[in-house]
DNA sequence: TGTTCGCTACATCGATTCGATACATCGCAA
DNA sequence: TTGCGATGTATCGAATCGATGTAGCGAACA
């Protein structure tokens, strides 16, 4: 689901395309990016929903808008752009979006769908749970519980009837293992979730 | 990569392709099935290039074929085909496919392509790892393993510049447990592999 | 000075894959 | 016999990918 990804960073930040997919390539450590073939058409769609919209300047720190057109003044301009936000955003580049109030809402239901068995989207939805209120974040990671355990259930099911080799069977057992790393993995986030110390999550830094 | 887990099934045994969606689900413990809508275009796409044919008789055990072309000649015949192999194969449905020279060449070629950072094609390729030679094989680990020191070593340099959130933090620790657990267990089969004891891998059966 | 190179950035192309759906046939049970 | 669920092939539109094409810009270098 590439709408979760667009929409869950530009919660963070107005951006364009270009960081959006730099962005989500380090988010989800190098594996999982996006290609422009999928996100240009996904971010023409989001706007036609409303649910982004293009905006002129970034939001990080506005800037003094060009007063002149002469070339000196241009490149002063550019420069102070460059040098306005932590990383450049929108440097020359056209084209930034920023997320809606419907765009918040869409994003809230693609955080709470009831399908966790898209590993995937699981994984985006994590990485965005500070925008979840603290209720359904702990309902995600129970329900993906669940999933899981599942997932457990089928496999050993499945390796009771073995007259597999010895690969299949390498990789049955190490599926076992990210299963229960995982599970582990969860319960260790449920738990934090579940003890109300520091409540403070950080917020939005 | 649907050609590699087509070609990789039919390497086994002829089958239509219910039959393969199922096996294929099987294999890879649920998850990573392929759809209807992408198995049919492949099939017929491979067979276009000559990689797989369709064939009339499942290999199992060869039926006899039907002479006239009466009724109660035409159910008798289904009855003998439904019964000839251990699992239904080509029941009533059409088209049981089989590989091609061709295909197995083909498939060679799936299973030792250079590139090993797709997941998905790697587990495919450890599946089937049993119909390469020993010595590919082999490579195919070792490639695979460079390929895991990159991304863990891509991983801890990100780790180093850290402002993240909770949640973030956690699931650069999933990724970093799944990196170690998966490395140590290539390093299993790495070393099953080069050990000379028992050569016989249960061949075929 | 200008020229070349690499990075940023947007965009589109064809091919692949997915998810849904349609439409038959079969076996079985109410 | 009727109806339902599993088997089986097939196609549709939408989503996505990977490759490629474009430009502007900055830095390196002759």
């Amino acid at each position: 689901m590439i709408d979760l990804a667009i929409l869950g960073l530009l919660t963070e930040q107005d951006l364009h395309g270009y960081e959006l997919k730099k962005r989500l390539g380090e988010l989800l450590s190098g594996r999982a990016s996006i290609s422009f073939g999928s996100l240009y058409p996904a971010l023409a769609r989001l706007e036609a929903q409303g649910h982004v919209k293009a905006v002129d300047q970034p939001t990080a720190a506005p800037i003094t808008p060009m007063t002149g057109s002469l070339a000196g003044e241009l490149s002063a301009f550019k420069a102070r752009v460059r040098e306005s936000s932590i990383v450049k955003v929108g440097g020359r580049g056209k084209k930034v979006y920023g997320i809606t109030d419907a765009g918040r809402g869409r994003l809230v239901e693609l955080m709470t769908d009831p399908d966790l068995s898209d590993d995937r989207a699981f994984t985006l939805r994590v990485a965005f749970a500070r925008h979840l209120d603290s209720n359904p974040r702990l309902e995600l990671f129970e329900r993906r519980r669940t999933e899981l355990l599942g997932r457990r259930d089928a496999l050993s099911r499945r390796t009771a009837d073995r007259r597999h080799d010895r690969y299949l069977g390498a990789l049955q057992e190490r599926d076992a293992d990210h299963l229960a790393n995982d599970l582990a993995w969860l319960d260790r986030l449920i738990d934090l979730e579940r003890t109300p110390s520091m409540q403070s999550t950080e917020e939005h830094s």
